[in-house]
DNA sequence: TTAACTTTGTGTTGTTTTTACACAAACTAA
DNA sequence: TTAGTTTGTGTAAAAACAACACAAAGTTAA
């Protein structure tokens, strides 16, 4: 830190903002926020949902007042991902460092709602999330990466699916995600082993043929009990 | 990102700085680097090397320059950690948000040199860190905890190492770092499996006793060579 | 009402990986 | 030359993983 003689001469002239890079899911396809900016030179662009933080606000209520205002949403999981400061002219405007946060939601927000700020708010699939504004780009692929990693050795999955699942559904949730082929009956045989999924005693048939299946809860409190006695879970497959 | 119209509006009035978390390692003790500072009221104070950033210079820029200027060393590894900006008031002085960076040393740049910024430059043991200003022990826990899990998926231990090492070096940084105990064979068997380190043809004795051991070192280039082709590096043991 | 189709649900076996474990070789110091 | 220290090495039992197929419960259409 600086030391006090030298705060006279500290002057910066250096914006921070926050971009959150909030990801959906939906049948089998992984969906990124976008924004698009209603003015200025730049308007019609589409940029991640974010902005300047105020002076006397925490980072993670920057983020989540951002979300709200641009795309009307509150997520399910929100952690920060990474600091963006290294490319000095990463803004056209000035320099602006950004704190890029990575957040997960469920179905039930995945309805958007444009609000003030944004002109327009989108659900891009993954693979086709158009040029954004800034270094945009590159924090979405920073936070896909992340996604696809952090599935292995966290119960994340949850925070994409609607409370109640069929086992069908977190499936294929991982498969899509990490693009691979999962056998089902392993599967279902490790994420049991865990105990931290509980059966419900529901029976739902979705599409409208085949078998009825049961549906599943996360279930979040045993997986934190759990935690403390240093439990891990971790998912690898063929 | 703020929008156009916006503009005139940013009159924010945050710093921001950058802290280090250096490790080091020597026989079997994980060290902490730490500086006192010189000037102001809170002189004599210890905190983590660091400071405010300049306009125009990359975050990472601005690291590695406090390092050189606080302590006089040149790490070997380096990465973020974090950025902490939630506790409004984590500087007492007025509002600063602090870009943390994780970073390793080896022993030849165990030196220090207090340098123009700081009275003084310490290594303390990890474990007995004195209360140090800001949230720097905070930051001191998370990069110890960082240190411990990447210790597991990354071989990171070796950027705490001389280049040349025996391999019960490599298995007591192990041991000592993550806290347990190591079967010597199987942990040799693991990390031989994975080709990355290579045996030098060199013999040396260390403490004057025992069988001379061979050097290994680790070997880089095949590291990287092996990620491109889906290589995990991965330690876990009873 | 039955046959064809779709999705859920379940066990076993062979293979690989992990764990646990002990003794000889090379040197030093007394 | 004996006792002490550190390096170096293999095997067997246990656990985890991978591969694999068929019956049950429903729908739809002939």
């Amino acid at each position: 830190m600086l030391f006090l003689h030298k705060l006279r001469m500290i002057n910066q002239n250096i914006k921070i903002a926050v971009d959150a890079i909030v990801f959906g899911y939906e049948k089998g396809t992984l969906y990124v926020l976008a924004v698009q900016q209603r003015f200025g030179e730049l308007a019609d662009r589409w940029v991640l949902p974010g902005g300047f933080i105020k002076d006397d606000e925490p980072l993670l209520t920057a983020v989540e007042r951002e979300l709200k205002e641009e795309a009307g949403i509150t997520v399910n999981y929100l952690e920060q991902l990474g600091t963006f400061g290294d490319d000095v002219n990463r803004d056209e405007r000035f320099r602006v460092i950004s704190v890029a946060y990575f957040a997960l939601v469920n179905p039930q927000n995945f309805v958007l709602k444009a609000d003030t700020d944004a002109k327009d708010a989108r659900w891009f699939p993954v693979r086709e999330v158009p040029q954004l504004g800034y270094d945009h780009n590159e924090m979405v692929n920073l936070a896909h990466q992340r996604l696809k990693s952090k599935l292995t050795y966290q119960p994340i999955g949850f925070d994409l699916l609607d409370q109640e699942f069929l086992f069908s559904d977190l499936e294929n949730l991982y498969c899509s995600i990490l693009e691979r082929d999962i056998d089902r009956r392993n599967f279902r045989k490790k994420i049991l082993s865990f105990e931290i999924v509980k059966e419900t005693n529901k029976v739902v048939k979705i599409g409208a043929s085949g078998r009825p299946g049961k549906l599943f809860m996360f279930d979040k409190p045993k997986y934190q009990q759990l935690l403390k006695e240093n439990f891990q879970f971790e998912i690898r497959f063929a």
